[in-house]
RNA sequence: GGAGAGGUGGCCGAGCGGUCGAAGGCAGCCGCCUGCUAAGCGGUUGUGGGGGUAAUACUCCACCCAGGGUUCGAAUCCCUGCCUCUCCGCCA
């Protein structure tokens, strides 16, 4: 969510930003809203300040001088004035409520403002290569697709997962359930040394939760929902982990907060069809391991740097080559400034996919899920900068280490870092 | 699922219809005092929004879990929801 002064300060800005973005929300209309909010809220104001000195004179009458027939008379008087107060006060503060409803549905859905350093582009084709590791592996043999060879190993079961559940969901056995668990730990272990404390938060969050991060009110077709009670199922840890500090007041000295947390995630993939029918990438229900930080807005950016690399080294230590891309307006997600999507090689598909994605949402989040801090001795609050970052999507990781490090014979070379979680060097 | 109790400031805890943004204590901060430390004395300390100012000062509104209601007036009364605790039942 932005700042309604700020867009008010900032208008051309505002729609010269949304504009890149491909949304096409009426600025002028709403600071319009808001100045009618705003006349409402001062004419409260001064009513409510009416009623509580009249209010206050007539407990003074009746608490002193109850016995005199003067002031109960008074008292009277005054309380029918009073009350004429109160009724105008009724009408207008449902004008308000109305008035405020109106403008937090048009606010809920405006995108944040992309960070001057992020390209403008209408879609992924003006996205921004920044960097490449690891040179994708020459096959002395025609490479095949992760699923083709989870089959024959028989490690994932993409049919009966179908028959128990539907399309997009897959039963991982023997050494892919073992390899599942392995790249979890690893990963956990992995950012836990580097300074993320782990977490494992609930994965059915309520509405408030989903609103703070940014998935509601916009994305609800994005969501599998629980209908009774309410209930929804996390589509990326971020959500529960962000809101842990939601509605707090955290003290200077507590940040930076690094958490790092493995859930299942959920995804409806609605209007995906077609997209990616076969193997792990496009999923219901996927693994991932989640980089959350919130920090100083003066390090926010810096931070966006340390928290992909960190990101990044797990793809290094895994063997596994990838480029890091940066977003363009028309790509980026709707809570983010700044975006960096780090992408693995999929030999199968000779080309390179979106493993993990690491964004700095400035105070967007913050400010919907009112994340602030108190900078020491001055006066008032700030809201924190909060950034997440997949280190990683661990379904999209066990397809790149089988396309990756398949053998001529069909099996399966197990990275380096793997070997003491797995118990095997191979696949076979 | 059944029966109770409760949710108040950084923390503990009073208040149960009017002058309560809220006693008192603790903690924090600023003074004073004091060989040092401890104790003591005085003052001070929430959040959001509006007006005002060069900035302060000052001032108004709201906030005592959340949302409604009663009332001239609600932390206090009523309703709903959420959460916590105790007992019984059930259960991984």
């Amino acid at each position: 969510m932005l700042d309604i002064r700020f867009i008010r300060e900032n208008h051309s800005l505002v729609k010269e930003a949304l504009r890149s973005r491909n949304c096409a929300i009426d600025i002028l209309d709403l600071i319009q809203m808001e100045d009618n909010r705003k006349e409402l809220q001062q004419a409260i104001d001064e009513l409510r300040n009416k009623r509580n000195i009249i209010s206050e004179e007539i407990g003074m009458m009746r608490k002193l001088q109850l016995k005199s027939d003067h002031s109960i008379e008074m008292a009277k008087d005054k309380t029918a004035e009073v009350k004429e107060v109160s009724d105008s006060l009724k009408s207008l503060e449902e004008k308000l409520k109305s008035a405020e409803e109106a403008i937090a549905s048009v606010t809920m859905i405006i995108p944040n403002i992309p960070h001057a350093t992020v390209p403008v582009g209408k879609d992924e084709t003006s996205n921004v290569e920044i960097r490449k590791w690891g040179e994708p592996r020459q096959f002395d043999f025609q490479p095949l697709n992760h699923w083709d060879i989870a089959k024959s190993l028989d490690i994932i079961d993409f049919d009966r997962a179908a028959k128990i559940s539907g399309a997009r969901f897959a039963i991982m056995k023997g050494y892919g359930a073992r390899l599942e668990r392995a790249l979890m730990n690893f990963m956990l272990d992995h950012n836990g040394g580097r300074g993320y404390k782990e977490i494992f938060p609930p994965i059915l969050v309520n509405r408030q939760s989903m609103t703070g991060t940014g998935q509601l009110p916009k994305f609800a077709e994005e969501l599998f929902r629980i209908a009774d009670p309410e209930f929804y199922l996390v589509p990326t840890a971020e959500v529960p982990v962000t809101n842990i500090h939601a509605g707090e007041i955290l003290k200077e000295e507590e940040l930076p907060i690094y958490y790092t947390a493995y859930t299942p995630c959920f995804r409806r993939e609605a209007g995906s069809y077609g997209k990616d029918t076969r193997g792990l990438i496009r999923q219901h229900q996927f693994n991932k391991v989640e980089l959350v930080k919130f920090v100083k807005p003066e390090h926010s950016y810096d931070e966006l740097e340390t928290l992909t690399a960190d990101a990044e080294d797990i793809l290094r230590q895994l063997g596994l080559p990838y480029r890091v891309m940066l977003l363009c307006t028309g790509d980026i997600g709707f809570s983010a400034a700044k975006t960096y999507d780090i992408e693995v090689w999929l030999p199968g598909q000779t080309r390179y996919r979106e493993i993990s994605s690491c964004s700095n949402f400035e105070d967007f989040q913050a400010r919907r899920a009112k994340i602030r801090f108190k900078r020491g001795d001055k006066k008032g609050t700030e809201f924190v900068h909060t950034l997440t970052g997949s280190g990683l999507a661990i379904g999209r990781t066990v397809a790149a280490i089988i396309e990756n490090f398949q053998q001529k014979d069909g099996s399966i070379v197990i990275p380096e870092v793997l070997r003491a979680y797995m118990g095997i060097e191979l696949i076979k």
